[in-house]
RNA sequence: GGCCCGUUCGUCUAUCGGUUAGGACGUCAGGUUUUCAACCUGAAAAGAGGGGUUCGACUCCCCUACGGGCUGCCA
């Protein structure tokens, strides 16, 4: 029987968390969840010059968003480096790496130069088979010894058999001329210490894999599975880039999605299991599998995103939704709820999270729970009410106050009134309306009367329609 | 330039040699609701192009085109 698995999402903490990392790191955490494993966190800061504090800390918020938790502490890839030279220096010494004494300008001219001829790139270093004894005193880098001949296969679980002809792949750098390790390195080393079996990453890493799978053999260690996933996209086609918009996961929060519908949506995006479009998280983890990925990059669709949050939002319990509005307003910079305003929106939610794809769209049409008592009626619109429809909100307002009234009672109710005086039901929402302000959403007139319908708010909007 | 990956409706996708190529989002047209939304019905909409292999290809192979990635002492 295979061993746990353990998978673990590794950005670089070089700004915000990458929508498309986002995505990453929710096939990892579902690939391991769904199978009882674990799911681990390592920041790749090794480059000193962009990593910052304030980006590992936004990649922490974006995931606990998500709802993605990590086991254990998270790790720093910095704070391994001793671990990683040690390695390089265990390379070294069985012979599966070398010291080169070549500079960055003697490299570089002599790219510059393959590239004016046409010819190959790679770079051959000159000191991958010379005698220790002739080494000069200066500083060096130790690069990897790998195979000139034959190929280097990597077997992937998403993209297939993969076959890289060694010719074509460079003896790579591990150890720069400053002691410290290269990403190539350390990401093989962690991921060996780590215990990490399934490397799941976006696919600009498939060639990287390659390079990578020679560390591995170099150091006898076990290969993990690879899965190299396709990149997420923007509409039209082109990489993901700031010019699309939102890029950063905390955007999508300050957007007003429910980190549910972002789950679902990233999870499908690139990834399907049947015909299944909805599904809980629990579904997911039971579906989720390497198999079902696709080969082709995915477009984002913010119409869908919409379609898939609308459907979470309506599947979820009403208070749970009122605390992720909060937590949105307060993403968004936006006014917090009054605790007043929190229970006005928890009585009405029943009848708003049907009709909303987003938050501020919920929040749009709770406008008439959620504005300031008392309303002041917005006396332009008032005047062009009708004596009729005046006369059917007081009809109607003994029955309002019932409490207990169930939706298809009130419809009822309102619609008998309505018809025995010839009118249709919107026109009833037409005071209403003008009662809050002249708002251009006007909300359902059941929902309204049903949140409202307490008698000194009801007597207030028909005085004000009066 | 070299190497690697990819290509089914506008978008996300199903199909694992034999289907009228299915679903979802979006779009359009009706219907219901005299508000927004929701909902119901219907419609338009796809295998990049060219060669093979096969009795039979969206499915397998090759070429071309297009898209993407890598080609750093970045990750």
């Amino acid at each position: 029987m295979p061993a746990e698995i353990v998978t673990r999402f590794a950005p670089s903490p070089t700004g915000y968390l990458h929508i498309g990392g986002a995505r990453t790191a929710l096939f990892n955490w579902l690939y391991a969840r769904g199978r009882g494993g674990k799911f681990l966190l390592r920041i790749e800061d090794t480059d000193r010059e962009r990593s910052t504090p304030e980006a590992t800390e936004a990649i922490l918020k974006g995931l606990k968003w998500l709802g993605i938790d990590w086991d254990g502490d998270w790790v720093s890839q910095f704070e391994r480096r001793d671990r990683h030279a040690e390695v390089a220096r265990e390379m070294l010494a069985r012979g599966g790496a070398y010291k080169c004494f070549c500079t960055p300008a003697e490299i570089e001219a002599a790219r510059e130069a393959a590239r004016a001829e046409g010819r190959s790139t790679l770079f051959q270093s000159p000191w991958r088979d010379a005698d220790p004894a002739s080494h000069p005193d200066a500083p060096f880098v130790i690069r990897l010894k790998a195979p000139r001949e034959g190929e280097t296969v990597i077997e992937d679980a998403v993209q297939g058999t993969v076959r890289f002809r060694n010719d074509q792949l460079d003896d790579m750098v591990c150890l720069r001329s400053d002691g410290t390790p290269t990403y190539m390195l350390a990401v093989v080393v962690d991921d060996h210490d780590m215990g990490v079996t399934h490397v799941i990453r976006g696919d600009d890493h498939l060639n990287n894999a390659a390079r990578q799978a020679q560390v591995y053999r170099a150091m006898g260690w076990e290969e993990p599975v690879w899965a190299h996933i396709p990149l997420i996209h923007g509409p039209d086609g082109k990489k993901l880039s700031k010019r699309h918009g939102a890029v950063g996961l905390e955007a999508y929060q300050a957007l007003g999605y429910p980190a549910a519908g972002m789950r679902n949506y990233l999870t499908r995006l690139g990834w399907a299991h049947g015909d299944a479009e909805f599904f809980t998280d629990e579904q997911a983890r039971e579906w989720f599998d390497l198999k079902g990925i696709g080969r082709a990059p995915a477009r984002l669709d913010f119409k869908k995103l919409e379609n898939i949050c609308g459907q979470h939002i309506a599947a979820m319990a009403d208070a749970d939704l009122v605390e992720e509005i909060a937590a949105y307003l307060e993403a968004a910079e936006r006014p917090a709820l009054s605790q007043s305003q929190k229970d006005g929106l928890l009585r009405a939610m029943p009848h708003l999270k049907e009709r909303s794809k987003t938050f501020p769209e919920l929040i749009e049409k709770a406008h008439f729970v959620l504005a300031a008592r008392p309303i002041v009626p917005d006396e332009k619109a008032g005047e062009a009410l009708t004596p009729v429809s005046r006369g059917i909100l007081r009809e109607l307002t003994p029955q309002l106050q019932n409490a207990s009234w169930q939706r298809e009672e009130i419809e009822q109710a309102v619609a008998r009134v309505a018809e025995a005086h010839g009118m249709g039901l919107g026109k009833i929402a037409a005071p209403l309306r003008a009662a809050i302000a002249g708002r251009t959403v006007t909300p359902s007139v059941f929902d309204m009367m049903l949140v409202i319908g307490r008698e000194e708010t009801i007597a207030r909007l028909t005085d004000a329609a009066a």
